[in-house]
DNA sequence: TAATGCATGTAACGAGTTACATGATTTG
DNA sequence: CAAATCATGTAACTCGTTACATGCATTA
């Protein structure tokens, strides 16, 4: 339900093509909502034909030419609708606890080597969001919108953050330290457990 | 393709049939990665067909009549060897981080008293997680396998804790008190897009 | 025995992913 | 012009969800 709502707040930002749509969905709304340019070719033709946007008029053949689209009156008016309509917050879903639970039963074998991966991957991404931050949101008094754009923006730094912080903890338990500085620790099973 | 390695580790835990399984699943391992009958039945199905668990002998007919299930030596193999394969993190997907976004363009009509269910769904859900820590995970020094299942609740106690604490802040920007206090704050409706 | 509930299962649909196809534009 | 690339679009598949169906067991 959420990526036509999603598209239809990117092209109220701005009109844009589909694959305009594809790149900005790569670098912002994307973070939090990610579509493949299949995905988004889709739901603009079915934004188009339940008319709640449409195409700017141009009088070039469709295939392999540019098409951009504009949100209609109906559209930002759905779209008004889904924010404010109440919904479920969605269920936790997250494989990698899956998979940390069935390494308790068959074993960590392997398992380490992912998991440091995983950290340097969200501690990555945690800097490309504080990188972000820093760009786009550097005052304190902004407006509403932008204020809100940036609390989104905070979900994906806490977010990040607690990724690493949980990581470390799993990798501590497994005798493992996250960055590349500590080499191979033989076997150090970590009984002093301290505070997160 | 958590699913069905999520049963095998509920099978190992403890041969179940499906009814059994969809209620361990409502209320442990479902937490992190939840599934309704159906989906389970299907995929008991699948892992049966090949050969990675078998029913536990019975000479009942099948429809209507508990069937139990057992995990193979294959199928154990195969869970080892997913836990230990390399994948990806999963890529933040969040429908509540769409809409705040959507607000920021159409407004925040309507959406405070959504927020604050949700508020109150996280907080509950928080106090779920910390009942079941007290109650099966007391004392500090554990076996391995225990302190992998401990931290998995940790990451759910983590995260709900962040939406709780996020969601705070949201509704402060809106002028909302989480609890129940709430005084009243400006009409803001803010048309202005800026580069995004 | 009729009604209820339990346990298993089917069917249809929606959303996301991967692979591929086609027409236009640029460039060597 | 040929090749590469860009932009749009199709097709097939998987996974999750919703609605419903069938057979057994219990009990009022």
């Amino acid at each position: 339900m959420s990526l036509p709502h999603a598209i239809l707040t990117a092209l109220l930002e701005k009109p844009s093509s589909g694959i305009e749509l594809t790149r900005r969905f790569d670098k912002s709304i994307g973070y939090f909502w990610s579509a493949t340019h299949q995905q988004i070719y889709r739901d603009l033709g079915k934004l188009e034909r339940d008319g709640l946007i449409r195409a700017l008029p141009t009088d070039q053949p469709t295939r392999g030419q540019k098409k951009e689209y504009e949100v209609l009156p109906e559209g930002r008016a759905e779209l008004a609708r889904w924010t404010a309509e109440s919904q479920d917050p969605k269920a936790l879903r997250d494989p990698l606890a899956v998979r940390i639970r069935a390494a308790a039963v068959v074993g960590t074998e392997g398992l380490v080597a992912d998991l440091q991966r995983h950290f340097d991957l969200h501690q990555r991404q945690l800097e490309t969001y504080q990188e972000i931050e820093r760009r786009d949101f550097p005052a304190d008094t902004e407006a509403l919108d932008d204020r809100l754009r940036h609390l989104v923006l905070r979900a994906g730094i806490d977010m990040e953050t607690f990724w690493t912080n949980w990581l470390t903890q799993v990798l501590e338990e497994l005798g493992q330290e996250p960055p590349g500085e500590a080499p191979q620790a033989p076997e150090a099973s970590s009984e002093g457990d301290s505070s997160a």
